[in-house]
DNA sequence: TCACCTTTGAAGCGC
DNA sequence: GCGCTTCAAAGGTGA
């Protein structure tokens, strides 16, 4: 909420600086943003609120008289009200789900995470996977009693619990990082529902979702024919003739990103090492399961050949089929980044606590929020990107982002409207909400950054700039 | 139907 | 090396 009195706004802004700058020696400053990270979100969201109702108001009267000063009373009870409400509903009135639950990932920071130096699992994944998956265990147990149905050679249950980083994106648009990854506790508060019901109620709709067989993963389309005759998801690293190179237990059959799930950095390493070039396939957009890589966006081709009269459409059906070619030409999309990640986790939550649906205006509290989490929540983010450019590298060598440029695929976007410096959007929160306006990236923080993305590149992410 | 909006970060490219 | 541009996700909005 804009606190003209307190110049609210402006700090706000001036923390959200600072935080994207850490390695400017500001991180004290951040700890205490921090504390205050959830007063920031109810404070954006009750701006939003406010302004959305002043903005609906303002339509029908003379709004530039009547605009009330953002400290006027109305202002504030009004604020009140939809925080008091927000709390009732997180009290338990309306229950709401986990945005993505029942993700059957198992995302386990890598051991070699600079986050926990001892190498263990932070308490805050801990608690992640003893709430968010209480069938790590049962499944681990499923996995052994089906460990007899398999290779001798497959690894141990615990092999599969370890190191399961999910890289790539989902299909149906949920990242497989989003749901798996809380990051603090703030992302996974205890109001969230207990782990079993995500499985039969749809968290966004509230419809009860028909369980899913126990053997099959929940989020491939799969018919329960096709159960059992998936082939491995690595199967297109696995040789021709036989035995996985890589070992791979049941557990591996379950999860929608397979690559994802199976490897991590240091696996990554492994099969980047252990595979030829020709193993991984670069412009494959489906596995062997039939089930595309999330990374990869086949366009829908229309069945027309399977479904129109054959001899009225023989003359066009060359053209056709050249264009369908086109189409099917697999769009690879680029691996997400840190902030694209924490949008994916975190804006099913800010749009149930906003009430608000429209993206613009949802990932501008988004980025705010980004600019408010502490140096280690975004270091996860950035790790988590890093693999995710890591396993797409090592998926599809020859990609480039330049593929997806103009000309590469799709419909060339039409330039953004470039804005004059002191230009504002008049739709944008800024404008009307200071609370949400960011100051601009300096040229000499822009060059700082710069600077220090390079150095990161050559290792691991910007964070970990720190450390040189 | 599709571009736009809005955010941050990664990557490509030209100078 | 720097600055600019594009794309990644998302869903409402407007043309």
């Amino acid at each position: 909420m804009p606190q003209l009195n307190g110049g609210g706004g402006d700090d706000l802004g001036a923390n959200d600086e600072l935080i994207s700058f850490k390695d400017e020696g500001e991180q004290e400053e951040k700890i205490s943003d921090n504390s205050s990270a959830e007063r920031d979100l109810a404070d954006v969201k009750s701006s939003l609120v406010n302004e959305s109702e002043t903005n609906q108001n303002s339509s029908s009267d003379s709004e530039a008289e009547r605009r009330p000063p953002p400290r006027s009373e109305t202002f504030r009870d009004k604020s009140r009200e939809s925080l008091e409400e927000a709390a009732k509903r997180q009290d338990g009135g309306l229950f709401k789900g986990p945005p993505y639950p029942g993700y059957p990932f198992i995302m386990i920071p890598d051991l070699t995470s600079p986050y926990l130096p001892n190498g263990s699992l932070s308490p805050t994944a801990r608690t992640y996977l003893q709430m968010k998956w209480p069938l790590l265990d049962v499944q681990a147990g499923s996995l052994q009693s089906r460990q007899a149905l398999k290779d001798a050679r497959s690894p141990s249950p615990a092999h599969i619990v370890s190191n399961k980083v999910p890289v790539v994106q989902h299909p149906h648009h949920v990242h497989p990082l989003t749901p798996l990854i809380t990051y603090s506790n703030e992302h996974f508060t205890p109001g969230n529902p207990p782990p079993h019901l995500p499985a039969d109620v749809d968290p966004k709709t509230g419809i009860p979702r028909p369980p899913h067989p126990p053997d099959i993963s929940p989020y491939y389309p799969l018919s329960p024919g096709t159960v059992g005759q998936i082939p491995h998801p690595l199967g297109w690293l696995v040789p021709q003739q036989g035995q996985p190179v890589y070992p791979i237990t049941t557990g591996g059959f379950r999860h929608p990103y397979p690559t994802a799930l199976t490897v991590n950095a240091s696996m990554s390493s492994f099969l980047s090492s252990r595979f030829p070039p020709h193993m991984v396939p670069p412009h494959h957009s489906l596995h062997t399961t039939g089930i595309p890589h999330p990374a990869i966006v086949t366009p829908t081709v229309k069945q027309e050949s399977s479904q129109s009269d054959v001899g009225s459409l023989h003359s066009s059906k060359h053209q056709d089929s050249k264009k369908e070619e086109e189409k099917k030409k697999p769009h690879i999309k680029k691996p997400l980044n840190a902030f694209m990640l924490y949008m994916k986790e975190m804006r099913a939550k800010v749009v149930a606590e906003c009430t608000l649906k429209e993206s613009a205006a949802i990932n501008q509290i988004l980025g705010r929020r980004w600019h408010a989490l502490s140096r280690e929540e975004q270091a996860k983010y950035y790790e988590l990107a890093r693999k995710e450019r890591q396993l797409h590298m090592q998926l599809y060598p020859g990609w480039s982002a330049r593929d997806n440029y103009v000309g590469g695929y799709g419909k060339k976007k039409k330039r953004k409207r470039d804005k004059q410096p002191g230009e504002t959007n008049e739709h944008s929160e800024c404008f009307l909400n200071p609370c949400l306006s960011l100051p601009p990236i300096t040229g000499e923080k822009k060059s700082a950054f710069a600077t220090y993305k390079v150095k990161a590149a050559a290792s691991a992410h910007p964070l970990q700039m720190e450390a040189y």
